[in-house]
DNA sequence: TAGATTGTTAATCGATTAACAATC
DNA sequence: TAGATTGTTAATCGATTAACAATC
């Protein structure tokens, strides 16, 4: 009934949990501050960023504290440096190749998106299941055959897979990657997926968002009259 | 200093305010009773529906008890009921009809996603500044130039609206979509529009995603050794 | 220096999980 | 009926907001 040791949380938790909440806000701060070094405002304070964003100065400060950047009263932080902070928290520093599965128009759409790169993101290779999509290329990127995966993600090291097939080829494909050895998915289907608790999954469920929307549209129609 | 009537949340708030997780879930709730339904399983309590969702089965029984679908102690709940419920919760018992602005990769990626039909969406007409795409069909609906927005939102009865535009664009096609009659905005760009408040927004921002998963990922990659 | 702005601790808010009497 | 399962209240957990001494 006991266990042995009661490890609450991993092993070493020495680092300071970071809410989910902080990391996703983290692209709206550095698009900002990309957006003002550009237009030549080196030094922004927290209370500037907040009221542009939208976003309690108090929930700005302690989201940027994630960073290690200090800011100076008065002056505020140096753009530049928390630019280069958020995208090394983020692992943006350096480009993420990734694999791309589903040559669809959703597949098409990520695989021809150039803003990915200022997320670190680069889509190297597209597979897919349909012979005839084989060898063509989307959007500029070689479209493989899916059974290569395996020996593409050893030789190009990559970490990284999208999955954009169809909702019935999603667990399948999730499998195939991960027996790839592939880390981290980035799943545009709806399903649930079952893999080993060491592979990070990221769903981007556009029924969730749709949901949202519909629901908030019902209430903003309904009480009209 | 105290104002005269201290109305806590808008005027009537005779609804249960639902939490926006909940209605997250919704569509997986969704998901899983219409394939229980089609695979004949008619009846399902919901420590069952948890156990299949990962959810805590107390976690199912809040968030269902939004439709006001009762279940029965060791029958459970009628999925058929549910799925019904469930439908007109969010008001996809009947179609919304919706404008698409911006014909990229994206836009017809949304523009050609089927999926959308059984979430009560339906891309009516797709606009772009584009003069080259207007005209054409994209993804089988008619591309029409922007500036018809408004008369065939009247025309139409349109409601809804989803910017897959550039960053750059986004917030004027949002003044236009406001301007037109829209209600209810489905942003994919990183935009934070800037709408009146009887608009409601609704942001699919990747970036977000993608910064939680690389996150993720490096956490994952880090200790490794 | 004086004053605005910070980093951080405490208070609040909201959502999730646990518990349990009521129910079929 | 007996037992599994419910609906709902209370306890917990975690994130946001407020407050304020410390700081440039």
């Amino acid at each position: 009934m006991d266990r042995p040791s009661d490890t609450p949380r991993g092993q070493q938790d020495s680092r300071p949990r970071v809410p989910r909440a902080t990391v996703v806000r983290l692209p709206q701060y550095l698009r900002f501050l990309r957006d003002a070094e550009a237009a030549e405002n080196h030094y922004l304070s927290g209370a500037r960023i907040a009221a542009a964003l939208k976003i309690e100065p108090a929930q700005v400060r302690k989201d940027l504290a994630v960073t290690g950047i200090a800011s100076r009263p008065g002056v505020g932080f140096c753009a530049s440096e928390l630019i280069y902070a958020i995208e090394l928290y983020l692992g943006w520093n350096n480009t993420t190749d990734a694999f791309l599965v589903g040559a669809g128009h959703l597949g098409a759409a990520l695989a021809g998106y150039a803003g990915f790169q200022r997320y670190g993101l680069n889509i190297v290779a597209v597979f897919d299941l349909d012979d005839h999509k084989v060898g063509r290329k989307l959007c500029g990127k070689p479209v493989h055959p899916f059974d290569q995966i395996a020996a593409k993600a050893q030789e190009m090291h990559v970490h990284m897979g999208i999955i954009t097939v169809p909702s019935g080829a999603a667990q399948d494909v999730a499998d195939v990657l991960v027996l790839a050895g592939i880390r981290a998915i980035w799943n545009f289907t709806p399903v649930e997926l079952d893999v080993p608790p060491n592979i990070v999954v990221e769903k981007t469920d556009l029924a969730a968002s749709l949901a949202v929307l519909s629901r908030r549209l019902a209430d903003a129609l309904r009480p009209s009259r």
